[in-house]
DNA sequence: TAGGCCATCTGGTCCT
DNA sequence: AGGACCAGATGGCCTA
């Protein structure tokens, strides 16, 4: 943990222009600022928890709509992330290529002929595995050594 | 025990 | 002025 530094945040001009009459009226100010300055951190403190609080509510909500290939282990914000961007890449080039079909019966069929005809009714919750669906595979994959930092 | 991941605190900066 | 956002520091927890 940190040490306190918040002595010096507290800007109350004002207060201390007051309170110059007397020593024992400036160290009243002075310890009322400093409480005004830890309350003010304290509230600034709930708010970034709050904050960070919402970023990972979003992470979560990201993560279930993101493949995971049956693995049992959370992925990591990082993770998550790269994960979200090759998945968004592996739709936008499915799109694309639908795009140069003429027909949707045609596209389908090409992409989809593993399904079964009930599986086009809904979307399924369950996310397929890797080893259980070589299209998926093939068409979606995610390797963390992929997604190298550029420098 | 080292390394990875995470939550929290903190001070700085930007925006309204 | 105060809130939102950000990045650095720190400590806790978990796993190999």
């Amino acid at each position: 943990m940190k040490t306190c530094k918040s002595s010096h945040l507290d800007s109350g001009v004002e207060a201390e222009a007051q309170c110059r009459s007397g020593t024992g009226c400036v160290v009243k100010c002075s310890s009322e600022r400093m409480e005004n300055a830890a309350k003010r951190r304290l509230a600034a403190n709930a708010r970034e928890r709050r904050r960070m609080q919402g970023l990972n509510t979003a992470f979560d909500r990201l993560r279930k709509v993101v493949p995971q290939w049956g693995q049992d282990k959370k992925l990591s914000k990082y993770e998550t992330l790269q994960m979200a961007l090759s998945y968004i890449m592996a739709l936008t080039r499915i799109l694309a290529e639908a795009e140069r079909y003429s027909s949707e019966r045609e596209w389908i069929s090409l992409h989809c002929e593993h399904f079964h005809a009930d599986s086009y009714q809904h979307y399924p919750a369950q996310k397929p595995s890797a080893d259980s669906d070589p299209y998926s595979q093939r068409v979606f994959s995610y390797h963390p050594e992929h997604f190298q930092i550029a420098n």
